[in-house]
DNA sequence: AGATTATACTTGCGTCAGGAAGCATTTCGG
DNA sequence: CCGAAATGCTTCCTGACGCAAGTATAATCT
């Protein structure tokens, strides 16, 4: 109602980003190494985990989705051979997804083309101050969660 | 590949912060008013355009969809009575959505509560700088379009 | 130990989203 | 002017997602 009510300001900017830069991102990335943003986000967070490898729980809960997504999601991976399925020996219930050796080095490389894609997003009109202290402060919305992708 | 990557991190966040409060804030919002996020932001639009009207092209663009998208979600809206249909005289194949009466209270009361919701997200650990400046940050991205929602 | 509860995952179903094609209208080029 | 291209919108088709229910295994309670 009044003006400069910057937290629903912020949440709205924040938002309308998104929505432009997935609509700006996607399709090259799609392009380029046949993933979908989302295949890549769910790839790094297997390539940051310990061993290379997340109960389908716990990627559910870090990428803020359901596990019925993480289910589905993981079919077409497994099937190009970039994720496999590992059983816990302790525990019957849990199938892991992991990382094969082909996923970690396409993770890798579509990795390195979303990192060069990211940096001609910010290429006119930002600093490299700005854009650290952009990602400072969207650290802070998830800080107490797992799974930040930050090296 | 290199520790610091500041426009990756700075991505990977940005889609993680809203992926997080996206299911943070949905639930709470579509019990109250009976809104989905997407559909309130679908309103925002129109109440903050010159005659509480666009084209459905220009409602596409400003919220980063499809044009099918737009028609579809605008028949709910319309059968509750938030936003009705109108003509262009100059040009037959436009038909605005217009916000009603009704549209823009129920829009102003879901903003209300939606800012409410925002100002809770940030209330511990974020100075009124803090947020300042992550709005404006995130402002750059989508600067050079049309259909920034701050008032 | 046996029964109840909790957890991990999958499947079925309904909803929502985008792309391509289709239709109507306007604009452009000669 | 008249045909061709462009624009605005809708419809059809398909894919993605979440929720609730179902199944299997593990943990807990008495």
């Amino acid at each position: 109602m009044t003006s400069a009510d910057h937290p629903l300001s912020a949440l709205l900017r924040l938002f309308r980003s998104t929505a432009y830069l997935e609509s700006r991102l996607s399709p090259g990335l799609g392009s380029v190494h046949g993933l979908a943003l989302n295949e890549l986000l769910f790839l790094l967070q297997l390539s940051r985990a310990p061993l290379q490898r997340l109960r389908r729980v716990d990627l559910a809960q870090r990428l803020h989705t359901s596990q019925s997504t993480i289910t589905r999601m993981a079919l077409p991976l497994e099937k190009i051979g970039l994720i496999k399925r590992e059983a816990d020996p302790r525990d019957a219930r849990v199938a892991y997804v992991t990382l094969t050796k082909t996923g970690r080095t396409r993770t890798a490389e579509a990795e390195a083309t979303f990192s060069r894609m990211a940096a001609e997003i910010f290429r006119d009109r930002w600093s490299d101050k700005d854009i650290a202290q952009l990602s400072s402060l969207l650290g802070r919305f998830t800080a107490a969660l797992p799974g930040d992708l930050t090296d």
